[in-house]
DNA sequence: AAAGTGGCTCACGTTACGTGAGAGTCAAGT
DNA sequence: ACTTGACTCTCACGTAACGTGAGCCACTTT
């Protein structure tokens, strides 16, 4: 207030940020954003810090979040703006080179129809649909362990949308709380936890065996794709979930 | 049937193109998209044909369209598979591109928090986040004219979601409709009708003069984004809009 | 016949607002 | 002080596109 910061009322919000005051009333009565104060008569002002939540739930919901997952997100302890953006980044590059999957499927279609048949199968028709994540992790298994992929396709043929949505969150979280732990020793309790939840996020795909995890852990560090995908979260993160993960086997896959 | 295509009931389908079975429980109730045949116990079974217009459907969904404005584009008789398809891509295109703009604001926003002020202003927090056509038209209107910029702003930010959605469904039908009838003269009935339909779709952000309306036929011509925009929906359409255009204004802006 | 997988219709519930209504608030102009 | 125009509030019904569960039938294999 002292510090010059300009405040905004619902509708200079709502024309700066391109959302409704419907919206506006609504994130408040959710909790979801509440304005910075209210008058006594019930008037809602907005400052700086409301913009940048704001910001970040215009982020999320862009990706695919529902309000009450990204509720939960920006009010966890662990929630870090910065590591959050980055990680925004990442997933809007991935959309954009997914975006070229489609327009892939595109070209095939029209070249089935200009030349008639034989062109694109049923199945190309709609390739690039499916959420970016489902094919990545798809294409990932059956690279890494071919064995393992009917077992994964059924796994995620199989799971309800809801927890689809649940998982992916969950993925995110894992990610973002690793990269606020960073600073701690891989030993310590509240990284080992977060190990375990990662632990078990993958077993929704496949078993991992402890053998196989290591092996994964590994992977994160020697698989250039792998090393990239961590590290753009945070710098370090990838040698440090590889140290956490031995951790956590040393630890006979328990949090010790 | 004779021509040896295969058929796929409802589980099928829904695992080939990554949707639910109710989805399509649903668009065969809101004659979205109809089975190829039943069988006398009621089971759906779709064909080729019917796989096209799915992707059609996905196409459409992905870009924004709801279902009811997407039946009517495909019912529409000017309907063209071919010509659709490319416009797909040209939207495609423009996100990717547009997604670009998020990640800037993203660097922005990094830096604002890394360096500490002065980095972002509170309008540009929220750059990219507007759809791409909303902010393209802004942009346009205000490098062609810059008076009528205020103007344009307030009746885009007065447009209610639906009407919005109405109003960039029309420009989409409009081209494609133009596109579907290059094959006539530009004085034909059809033709004019539809230019008609262009007028009055630009008036609904500007007041446009005869001479402004030749004005912009003319920058269909020598602009190269203009020109590339409408080429891109069907080779020799920017040539097509401008004849049709000047014909229009030849028979006193009306449908002679 | 039993089991497993798949199909049908029916219908309530969900998410994120959009929309309209009625009434109060604020600032500028007369 | 009054009027006007723009803005704000709360309340509440309605919407789009399914998701989900239920009850029952259909088809194939063992």
């Amino acid at each position: 207030m002292e510090n010059g910061y300009q405040q905004y009322s619902v509708k200079q919000l709502s024309v700066l940020a391109g959302v409704s005051i419907r919206t506006l009333h609504h994130y408040d009565d959710i909790g979801l954003l509440k304005p910075a104060a209210r008058s006594d008569k019930g008037y809602r002002f907005y400052r700086r810090e409301e913009l940048f939540r704001l910001q970040q739930i215009m982020f999320y919901k862009t990706i695919g979040y529902g309000l009450e997952e990204i509720k939960e997100i920006l009010d966890n302890e662990n929630f870090d703006l910065i590591t959050a953006l980055r990680s925004h980044k990442k997933v809007l590059k991935d959309r954009a080179v997914h975006l070229k999957k489609l327009m892939t499927t595109i070209d095939k279609t029209i070249n089935e129809l200009k030349d008639k048949e034989g062109m694109i199968t049923d199945k190309e028709m709609y390739e690039g649909f499916q959420p970016e994540e489902v094919e990545s992790i798809k294409k990932e298994t059956i690279e890494r362990w071919p064995d393992e992929a009917p077992q994964v396709e059924e796994r995620i043929r199989n799971m309800s949308k809801q927890a689809w949505k649940e998982t992916k969150q969950e993925a995110e979280e894992i990610n973002l709380w690793l990269a606020n732990l960073i600073h701690k020793p891989v030993d310590h309790i509240d990284v080992q936890k977060v190990i375990k939840l990662h632990f078990d996020h993958l077993n929704k795909f496949y078993e991992v065996s402890e053998e196989r995890y290591r092996g994964l852990a590994e992977m994160y560090l020697q698989d250039d794709r792998f090393k990239a995908h961590y590290e753009s979260v945070k710098p370090g993160l990838a040698a440090f979930l590889n140290k956490g993960i031995h951790q956590f086997c040393d630890n006979g896959m328990e949090v010790a």
